[in-house]
DNA sequence: AGAAGTCAATAACCTTTACCTATAGTCTTA
DNA sequence: TAAGACTATAGGTAAAGGTTATTGACTTCT
């Protein structure tokens, strides 16, 4: 069977007159697009690459299967702007309650485009902590809920989508020398692993942020928690010790020379992030889209769970 | 990822309305083809098709999805007509020998629409047994050859074409009235086990067909050994006793009244017809064109070896 | 000429996809 | 309300399509 892959390498390597590079613009591996591009010739039982010549050329028949892929291809686009300019009409509102510690970071990266692809659909985010925001919703304040995993309520329904990981934010003067930015617990201060494994924020149901301040002696510390995750970095900045941060909120964030962002080295934590709704919800569709556009617009690697470990499980 | 099979998909639904049907005319079953609109559905984030009315019929924008879906497969449709007026321009010359036992089979399916893809090419085909064969090619009295494998000659190089069983031919009262149309060996002759376990044809390295018969005691036999096929479909008719025929033969051949194909029971034998070419080829790319043709153009079951068990091999 | 470099093909392996059969669920119709 | 018609879901298998590592064929540069 021809498949659009294909016809999508044939027009790289046409573009590109080289299988390396144009395996690097379709995003897979130069032997994933030879082959890929052997089997379209073996099915068509024509070769359109001479690949003798240097650098690569389209045979005689070659040209001509190009220019008709060009033209699927083109046809084959045009889809998804069939599809988007049925979305103008799309209407409806949505209330939607979001996690202080993710909205600042995951509100900007969707709203514009979202609110561009539906311009008739209306918007208004509240942050909310997850208690309030599974209260919003069962008293109808809220219409959806983005939150981390897992949601204990039966009469609601959750939808997957995206993994985080639990990165730490550090001001601990031999650590930020290190040029590798991987750290384990331990080394921050073995007494701390007591409440770590206690009450450790991995191992709670839904992440509850905390600063773990040192004192002067380098021992005894105290644990400040709060929505703010800025506040938390803040803490770090100025008094020493480390705090967990979401990723997104890592990222967002310009380091300071005080402090630096390191990645936990034992084993890569992620919390699961989902939207929640009612199950009789009015809004099933709009909620779709939503969730639709949020998966196809976060930054890729946050789709892939095998990256890490899921925490904030009861059950694992 | 949007494929084309996906496309073809939702067209045949909705030139039918109906699930099933359409599953059918794309000659895959109706989950398969739920599964893959559904996953279309999915990635286009929008409803193609109302399945609450009966019969089905399209959303708005299903509508316009299925009008450009139109447009691209007639697009891909075009690929094919390109090559084809290619091949017009494709010149030369093929002497082709095939064993007897399967060339006035063969060739009719294959050869009118060969040269009407390849009007350029001219055919001579001679029928020619095993050994013939092979002497024909290494003198370059043909260029190549078409029989049964395995072929046991390093300076020959063989290509596999498809797989054909090995019926029965049965002239034999009680088995004549039977519903089922598996036999085993065992219910023929007893006594013919020993031949059939030292000389069986079915264990030689190129099938030799044979014919088993009766005498009126219905306890010795004789054999008749023959190139010709019809020969031995006549003398199981007139004499009674049974015969190997390969599957084509048996398809081309209006079944009489006195005997009647069978399958053989133990286990399904298939046959490997093959292509054979010297190593050093000049006639490579026109061998490959037919070798392809012929795979196109044959019942499809004969290129799917797992139905039945291999034989002919020495090294079985 | 011989060594190093460039580029596509091949090999071996792994994950995902697409298919199958069987079964369940949801409507309509008798 | 039972039966029939139709699509969805589940679970398992085989093929497709991806990866990294290696090979092989040509250039190009000492």
């Amino acid at each position: 069977m021809v498949t659009l892959i294909q016809l999508e390498y044939i027009i790289a390597v046409d573009t590109h007159r080289h299988f390396a590079k144009a395996a690097q613009k379709c995003f897979v591996t130069q032997p994933t697009l030879s082959m890929q591009i052997k089997k379209l010739e073996e099915h068509l039982g024509v070769v359109i690459f001479d690949r003798s010549k240097q650098p690569v050329v389209p045979t005689a028949i070659g040209e001509k299967i190009i220019e008709q892929s060009r033209i699927i291809l083109r046809e084959s686009h045009k889809l998804p702007q069939i599809i988007n300019s049925f979305n103008d009409f799309v209407k409806g509102h949505l209330t939607i309650g979001i996690l202080p510690t993710l909205g600042p970071y995951l509100v900007p990266q969707i709203a514009g485009s979202f609110t561009e692809a539906y311009p008739a659909i209306s918007i208004h985010i509240k942050e909310l902590n997850p208690k309030e925001l599974l209260n919003g919703l069962k008293k109808d304040v809220i219409d959806l809920g983005i939150t981390a995993a897992p949601v204990l309520d039966d009469t609601l329904f959750t939808k997957s989508l995206f993994f985080e990981e639990i990165m730490l934010y550090v001001n601990e003067g031999k650590y930020l020398k290190k040029t590798d930015d991987h750290i384990s617990i331990d080394e921050l201060d073995k007494s701390i692993l007591k409440i770590v494994s206690k009450e450790h924020p991995l191992r709670q149901d839904t992440l509850q942020l905390a600063a773990y301040l040192k004192n002067t002696n380098g021992k005894t510390f105290f644990k400040y928690e709060g929505d703010s995750i800025e506040t938390l970095k803040l803490l770090v900045e100025k008094e020493g010790g480390f705090t967990f941060i979401p990723e997104m909120s890592a990222k967002a964030h310009q380091r300071t020379q005080s402090a630096r962002y390191m990645h936990l080295k034992d084993f890569k934590p992620l919390r699961e992030i989902v939207m929640v709704v009612t199950k009789q919800n009015p809004n099933e569709r709009l909620a779709n889209l939503l969730a639709k556009h949020i998966k196809e617009n976060v930054t890729p690697s946050l789709l892939n769970q095998s990256r890490g470990k899921v925490i904030g499980s009861l059950y694992e």
